[in-house]
DNA sequence: GTGATTGCAAAGAGTTTGCAAATGC
DNA sequence: GCATTTGCAAACTCTTTGCAATCAC
């Protein structure tokens, strides 16, 4: 367990009270445990996930899932989280302050793995200069099988 | 009206009709009219956009919701069509076999620029390769200002 | 103390499914 | 003729909302 760990979740933490203190929102229990779980578990999750997950962990809290619900929008609103949509099988969420990286979405059993590329990145700054466009960001996703449901066999 | 739009319209309904012949489905009026809505209508669909669409041109045919759903999804385990998702909000649907192209979408205006970019279609089957994924399509847009919008100036 | 937040249950939105009647092959 | 398909309505899944009690400031 690193202090530097420690540190980001620490700035993380004061961000995200300093958003709610700037709009006369409060800072309550099932909001910080909601921050610590995602920070805590490098993953995504859908709202169901983490409902389960803080509920196992916190019972004590006796969380409702439209808490994380609300609390997700929340998170998203504010730039905190990201999300990635699956149809109407619902979103996954992420912190949003992870180093960029794109993701590649199994088809079958919905799992995410993430990558990077430099070389992708760059081509994509020559295209917007390209047609003289002036990037501020992007959404790249594969769609695919995975390694594990290939192996399952082919249905 | 050129000729060629037709016979690449002929050539898909006989594409769709031998993938109903092998799997011992059938020809229907629905079906028929469904593909043939998506492919006159260059344009991305909701399942109910599309319904709706359908029984305005086609009161006589008495569709139903259900339909819809049932042969987009039809079409699309066929390679027909292909989805993008919005969360919760459903997807929307449209003909897979567009030339492929990617967008550029400008955050100000909402105009779309479509590019290609052959480097980057290559590098992203090595990438599928690399974590053994099976690649069957991907998503990728670029954010950003457009040129007219950026000349318009900088708010 | 006052207004925001919570859990609960009910309502909404989008999609799928069971079924009897209709239809394509 | 028989299996597939259809429209309808009900069921299902995911998300949001109304409300009274609770909690943060």
């Amino acid at each position: 367990m690193s202090n530097i760990v420690n540190i980001e979740y620490n700035n993380l933490l004061e961000l995200f009270k300093e958003i709610l203190r700037q709009n006369g929102l409060k800072y309550t229990k099932q909001r910080e445990i909601l921050l610590k779980c995602l920070y805590n578990n490098n993953d995504h999750f859908t709202p169901e996930n983490l409902y389960l997950h803080i509920k196992s962990i916190y019972p004590e809290l006796n969380l409702g899932i439209a808490t994380v619900y609300r609390t997700l929008n929340l998170l998203e609103d504010a730039g905190i989280v990201t999300s990635l949509s699956f149809g109407a099988q619902g979103k996954k969420y992420e912190l949003a302050n992870k180093p960029h990286h794109d993701h590649m979405i199994c088809k079958i059993c919905g799992g995410i793995t993430e990558f990077q590329n430099a070389l992708i990145e760059q081509k994509q700054l020559d295209i917007a200069k390209e047609h003289d466009f002036t990037l501020t960001g992007h959404l790249m996703q594969l769609y695919g099988i995975c390694v594990e449901c290939s192996k399952k066999g082919n249905k």
